[in-house]
DNA sequence: CTTGTCCATGGAAACGATTCCATCATGCTT
DNA sequence: AAGCATGATGGAATCGTTTCCATGGACAAG
């Protein structure tokens, strides 16, 4: 009914110009007098200006995009509270997208996006870098969390755990150059290798050698660390992938505890396939941490309820997400190549000693 | 770098009016010489009309605002996920906020809400009526989700005045009592009162006599509902009450239980108190459900992690969100009163017979 | 006293869409 | 054949802000 003030109104009231009033409330110059009677006209006109009419003049609109792919998986939750806490103290809207983990998604929400003028986006990538070419040719400020974007399927070698490695190599700076360079965006990432280290080198400790690793979309970095930590031979089938569904990480967990009874040790890549480890094992009737021992990937407040509670990788999810939000907002001038968060190892009760 | 092409860009490329390039665009009519001929031109340009522009003359953001608590509140999680699902069918933006359970934070996210000129808005509230009067006030359409808000605190140093005008600004009718009528929002809920009740006689048929309620902020409802149909004389001490955190409901549960050794049963208001109830539990050595049995409000996929499996009440959070969705979207003309879905008691494995 | 500098200020032009309205051509009715 | 209805079309106004630029006054230096 009544529709809010503009700032013609505050003009009028205050019985200076529009341009006057914008430089008031934005911080440029005018003197005391004025300044002082067209803040308090606005106060009693309650005038807020319009996001809209700002971002249109300045052909961006404020604010930040959020992509995940699942906001069921906790790790995603954390860090999507983490953006919001950012961007609230920054007083900026989010918008936010889940993707579902499928890359055509994630391009027709890079595109809404787009059609928004929103320009700063976090992302939780899903498709490869062809998939965000676009983005960032288009002028936007990307920060990936969690992951980088895959190298785009060049064909022959779409074996996971190879492209893997190369964007290990690429990102420790060891690129022989035959690869075109990642993305030019920074990223907000944990330390993921050395927790995969660390975890296997903890399972090796307590005897265990059959150790497999179930990965979930993204997750090729750990599977490579895995596979550098478990040492040369890696047992092929012990390294498991599933797609981003609860379905698949269950179907993936069950069939890889069927097919090797040898296996002693389980090392899940997220939240999701650690759950689905867990659910696996007991209907096949496994004993954590008797017959089988688990190491999961994610700290998540549940692990606690497990019994045993789990031991986990724990990364900072929270931190995460507000670090990419300060990062992605601070865009001004020079951008820092990106950061690593430290991971931990807590251990509580899923992993005991190998038997035989 | 090569910045978007414009409506102008497309109607002089095509040799046509910007009305028309609109029209054409917008379904309006046109003749279809001149619609070929414009959509080949838009395509060939990769034209994209910018939400910025259409949303300043329209003077409304499209999409929606999502407020919730908490999201790794996992049914929080699902009801976004619901949202989300929603508003990329329709193609809309959702701009997202975590109020952590706060008022304070809600009314300022509502501020910026209303600064993007977005009108239309979900919400799992915190605030009371007070808090949400504003926001329907400036011609929002808001759709309450999972609970409405709480009537406002009538403190006895209340000024008299105020509230009149308050009551006056609030009732849409003719005051029939004392109270003001609740809002005028519609809302999705699940029938909390019916799935309470029915995890209550399910407990009773057990044998349980003392049980208790562990709720936390908006569950006043579901604490009601246990009231009546636990019976009559209601132990005030077994009905407790956490603020949002973790740690809250922590105490609580451990409080509860130390203070009530006599308890035989426990039924949570939702998965965080249950959380906190199974670790409570855990942590003073009360065995589930042989020492003590157990009922979560929400199904989340971990409840069926613990051991025993959690004997959960479910409520569809992914449907409650897709139809709240709906609801606020489809908001022209006549809005329905609201939606009430079904809850479902899970039976799993957290119940046991009384044991004296 | 004049000239030049420096602010404070307000008018007006963007920004990119939608939409009202006037114009014009076409085809039909009388 | 004239008048009228219909439909396609483009010009221009509009949304609410920021920002460029011109203006005018005050004050200091010459």
């Amino acid at each position: 009914m009544d529709k809010r003030a503009t700032i013609k109104d505050v003009a009028e009231a205050a019985g200076v110009g529009v341009a006057t009033v914008s430089r008031v409330l934005s911080g440029g110059s005018a003197s005391p007098r004025t300044r002082e009677r067209v803040l308090a006209v606005a106060a009693q006109l309650d005038y807020r200006p319009s996001a809209l009419g700002r971002n249109l003049r300045q052909r961006r609109t404020g604010g930040m995009g959020l992509l995940v792919p699942d906001l069921t998986d906790t790790f995603h939750a954390q860090l999507a509270e983490g953006v919001l806490a950012c961007a609230r103290a920054a007083g900026e809207p989010v918008v936010l997208g889940s993707t579902a983990g499928d890359p055509e998604q994630e391009s027709e929400l890079i595109g809404m996006l787009l059609e928004q003028s929103v320009d700063r986006l976090i992302a939780v990538p899903s498709g490869d870098e062809d998939t965000w070419a676009p983005a960032i040719r288009a002028g936007m400020t990307v920060v990936f969390a969690d992951r980088l974007p895959a190298r785009p399927s060049s064909d022959e070698d779409d074996d996971p755990a190879a492209t893997a490695v190369n964007d290990l190599m690429l990102l420790d700076g060891v690129s022989s150059g035959s690869r075109p360079r990642p993305l030019d965006a920074p990223s907000v990432v944990a330390d993921d290798r050395a927790g995969i280290r660390t975890a296997v080198r903890y399972l090796r400790g307590l005897g265990h050698r059959r150790i497999a690793f179930l990965g979930g979309p993204g997750h090729d970095r750990r599977a490579a660390a895995f596979g550098a930590a478990v040492g040369a031979p890696v047992d092929e089938e012990l390294v498991v992938f599933a797609t981003g569904s609860r379905d698949s990480a269950y179907a993936a967990a069950s069939g890889l505890f069927q097919s090797r009874p040898d296996l002693s040790a389980v090392v899940a890549g997220g939240n999701v396939l650690g759950e689905a480890a867990v659910l696996a094992a007991r209907e096949l009737d496994l004993r954590v941490p008797r017959d089988i021992s688990l190491v999961m990937y994610d700290d998540v407040p549940w692990a606690e309820l497990c019994s045993p509670p789990l031991t986990v990788i724990a990364q900072p999810g929270r931190d995460m997400g507000y670090r990419a939000a300060e990062l992605v907002l601070r865009s001004g001038g020079r951008r820092p190549r990106g950061v690593m968060l430290p991971t931990e190892l807590i251990i509580r009760g899923s992993c005991g000693p190998h038997r035989q």
